[in-house]
DNA sequence: CCTCTTAAACTTTTT
DNA sequence: GTTTAAGAGG
């Protein structure tokens, strides 16, 4: 191996295998290489590729790794390592010890729409309110119970948890836990937090079995430790207690997920539990500027009871952090999109060169619309996935009756779509007739005189004929493969009549994802088939799929270059382990980021700040940091203050501009404003406009005096709700040709024309980022910053 | 039992 | 503003 590409830290990471190791690295420290040059390494030592094992956290960390190692090692040796999420790795195990849990070797896998709406069946089948009992509330806490390994016995047994669920008022939760583990076990299927459970308690209860992969995995790599919960924590120490040749990877900075369960003090506390672990610091970051790297170094220093450590960069000093804030969400949007457009044009920067980082998947949309009007390339990564859409969940439930026909979740979902008179009514009689003789709904279908199942002659013909349906579906899966049942089945569910009825939008968008699913279907043989599988079944296809959890069905065959020059949208989680040259940060507003969810105690909030320290180690260029004065949220325009996080970076990295306000103010304004709560106090787009009473007699004075003075001072006066207090209404007759303004969400613009009087006085307007605009002057609202 | 209309809830992040 | 739940009418 040539050692002259890595630096002193990472080549002794690489080199000492011979008892556990703790890698922290720093962000942009070269990780990711430390770990593939390590598995290169071990094999070039001898080691043979199936007996090591490599976990990642994401898919799409497993699939760029793996590509990675392929490049160094080949193709072939690559292939046979164990490499992958925790849940494909040991979904893969459990397939193969499926007996010994009591499982039917093709059980299904729920996602997290199936648990929810299996949990709420249960709470509306025990008659509980579901006003005190929110499925999605009892969902997390049996998903927190069984990241911390309790089973649903151990849980209605432990005193202290079922105090606290009586705290909470929610004493039923381990009854519907314990319905929720029946259905589960009756339909055949498990749930994601199933598979870490499972394979905790087959090691557990079957030593034997432990051994057996103990001794085939001489050597296990885990990628994001910090992000590890319970459960694969647990599963690890079961891995390597005897032979103790483990090495994790993580960076304690950059935990953010101890929502869902991820305990920072696995990685704290492994020094503790293995002894004689040797600790290796990457300190040099090798991506971005020092700028960004000291300013990030500057927020993450708020935060208490970190690992030492001192991330540096010897990369050019670069630019400053541009902090911009912009009247409102929409003008966010704009200037994002003609930041973009501005870059793309003046230095040829590829659009793939930039990325949108937000903190929720529901601002996407305004990025979109604005990106679209400008002609970007964009593509969006999360939100609804491919897997998500009703029309694929459909035929894919399908599938998943073909192959595991006592699969509940999906039955419902099918039984009467398309629809073929079987309704909520009847389905409910075939539940309760399922529940009490403890066994699955196609049982029932499937011999509903012997089960005591009471409809109507008409009801029992219509379900004999759909049971006859899955019944040819199910035969179909037996005999054929993945492609040919797949075909078979949306050719003949009748999905097909449904969605090609007619030619509107929706129905087309519909026809291409099913084609879509065909041809990953056929993708997915090929694959197979090349890798030399022979028998390729419809099962085999599902447990790929089931675990897809995001949008990655990328066709990594073909990837032409003009379609992969696209402005890359994400969520900030979702951008953990990439890197762009430019990246925007934006939302970045209290109540958003942090978000409101996440502000209960210091922990949550500290976690919200490594989540904005990965935001900004992203980029490794430049770095655009952007927040809104006021923002559409749930269909009301509400103002919001500069996130508490931007006064956490040392100001010496940042220079300030302020959109959807004069350029006199832009350039007048040198110094750094430090963006706390006093930035828009002094500069004007405060909640509260200030003096509200000692001016409203006389508007226009006050319009007057501020434009004197508007090279330090903001005008104020928002013309918030005209029709219920005219007083502060713009005075129309001040409106003339020429005027320019600020509105509050299309920014700054220039009057051109004035027409009609009173309620209906339009005025039109021609905005620097929106376009123009017609606007009725009893709504608008805008405030005139020059005459 | 189906479907159309209206009301409410909704937004954290993911395997 | 958007999506999903519930209720009314056929």
């Amino acid at each position: 191996m040539d050692t002259s590409l890595f630096n002193e830290p990472q080549l002794k990471a690489i080199e000492y295998n011979d008892g556990p190791s703790l890698v922290i690295a720093g962000a942009g420290s070269g990780k990711t290489r430390v770990l593939t040059y390590k598995i290169a390494y071990l094999l070039e030592q001898g080691m043979e590729p199936w007996s090591i094992i490599a976990l990642t956290f994401t898919n799409k960390a497993a699939s760029e790794m793996k590509s990675r190692i392929a490049k160094i090692v080949g193709d072939d040796t690559a292939r046979h390592l164990w490499m992958g999420t925790f849940h494909s790795m040991f979904l893969r195990i459990l397939r193969t010890e499926h007996e010994r849990l009591g499982f039917q070797p093709n059980f299904t896998i729920y996602d997290a729409s199936d648990s929810k709406s299996l949990v709420k069946a249960i709470i509306k089948e025990l008659h509980l309110d579901d006003k005190t009992y929110k499925p999605s509330a009892v969902l997390n806490r049996i998903c927190a119970a069984k990241n911390k390994l309790i089973t649903a016995k151990q849980y209605a047994a432990n005193p202290t948890i079922l105090q606290a669920d009586m705290r909470s008022d929610m004493p039923a939760i381990h009854a519907i836990y314990t319905e929720y583990y029946n259905r589960c076990r009756s339909a055949n299927a498990m749930d994601f937090d199933d598979i870490l459970l499972y394979t905790y308690y087959l090691f557990q209860l079957y030593p034997e079995v432990l051994h057996q992969y103990a001794e085939r995995f001489k050597f296990v790599l885990v990628d994001e430790y910090q992000d590890t919960n319970l459960a694969q924590h647990k599963i690890i120490m079961q891995l390597t207690q005897e032979r103790q040749r483990v090495c994790v990877v993580g960076d304690d900075a950059q935990s953010i997920y101890s929502f869902r369960g991820a305990k920072i003090d696995n990685i704290l506390s492994f020094q503790n539990l293995y002894p004689g672990t040797k600790v290796f610091k990457l300190e040099q970051n090798y991506r971005s500027t020092q700028t960004i790297v000291n300013a990030a170094n500057s927020l993450i220093h708020k935060n208490k009871g970190q690992i030492k450590k001192n991330v540096f960069s010897e990369r050019a000093v670069g630019d400053k952090i541009s902090l911009t804030s912009t009247a409102s969400d929409t003008e966010e949007a704009i200037i994002v999109a003609k930041k973009i457009m501005w870059l793309h044009s003046r230095d040829h920067t590829d659009y793939s060169d930039f990325a949108i980082l937000y903190r929720t998947n529901a601002q996407s949309r305004l990025f979109e619309d604005n990106l679209r009007k400008q002609g970007i390339p964009y593509k969006v990564y999360g939100g609804l996935s491919f897997y998500q859409r009703k029309e694929v969940k459909d035929v894919i439930a399908y599938f998943r009756m073909a192959v595991n026909p006592n699969d509940e979740e999906a039955l419902k979902r099918i039984i009467n779509y398309p629809a073929r008179g079987i309704g909520s009514t009847t389905v409910a009689n075939i539940i309760a007739c399922a529940s009490s003789h403890q066994v699955s709904l196609w049982t029932v279908l499937c011999d509903p005189v012997t089960s005591g199942l009471k409809v109507n002659a008409g009801t029992l013909r219509k379900i004999s004929e759909f049971q006859q349906l899955v019944q040819t579906f199910i035969d179909m899966a037996s005999k054929s493969d993945a492609a040919t049942t797949g075909r078979y089945i949306i050719e003949n569910c009748g999905i097909i009549a449904d969605i090609y009825q007619d030619k509107s939008a929706e129905n087309l968008s519909r026809q291409e994802n099913v084609e879509e699913i065909l041809n990953g279907l056929a993708d997915f043989c090929d694959t197979r088939r090349e890798e030399g599988n022979t028998d390729i079944t419809l099962s085999d296809y599902l447990s790929e799929v089931s675990l897809l959890g995001s949008s990655e069905e990328e066709t990594s065959s073909n990837g032409d270059k003009e379609s992969d020059d696209k402005v890359r949208l994400m969520t900030i989680h979702s951008a953990k382990g990439l890197e762009f040259p430019i990246v925007f940060i934006v939302g970045m507003e209290d109540g958003l980021f942090p978000n409101d969810m996440c502000m209960n105690n210091i922990r949550e909030i500290e976690e919200e700040r490594r989540l904005f320290y990965v935001a900004i180690t992203r980029a490794m260029q430049t770095l655009f940091i952007t927040y809104a004065r006021c923002r559409m949220h749930f269909g009301k325009m509400e103002f919001g203050e500069p996130s508490r996080f931007l006064s956490d970076i040392d100001p010496e990295y940042l220079t300030t501009s302020r959109g959807g306000a004069p350029a006199t103010v832009r350039s007048s304004h040198s110094g750094y404003e430090r963006p706390d709560r006093r930035f828009d106090s002094v500069f004007g787009a405060a909640p509260t406009p200030p003096e509200p009473k000692r001016d409203v007699e006389l508007p226009w004075k006050r319009l007057h005096k501020i434009s004197d003075s508007r090279s330090t001072v903001q005008p104020t006066v928002q013309n918030t709700k005209p029709q219920d207090n005219p007083a502060t209404r713009q005075p129309s007759s001040q409106l003339r040709p020429g005027m320019v303004i600020s509105h509050d969400r299309f920014g700054i613009g220039t009057i051109k024309n004035v027409e009609g009087e009173g309620d209906s006085l339009k005025a039109t307007v021609e905005f620097q980022n929106a376009g123009t605009k017609q606007l009725l002057i009893k709504y608008a609202r805008f405030t005139i910053t020059h005459d």
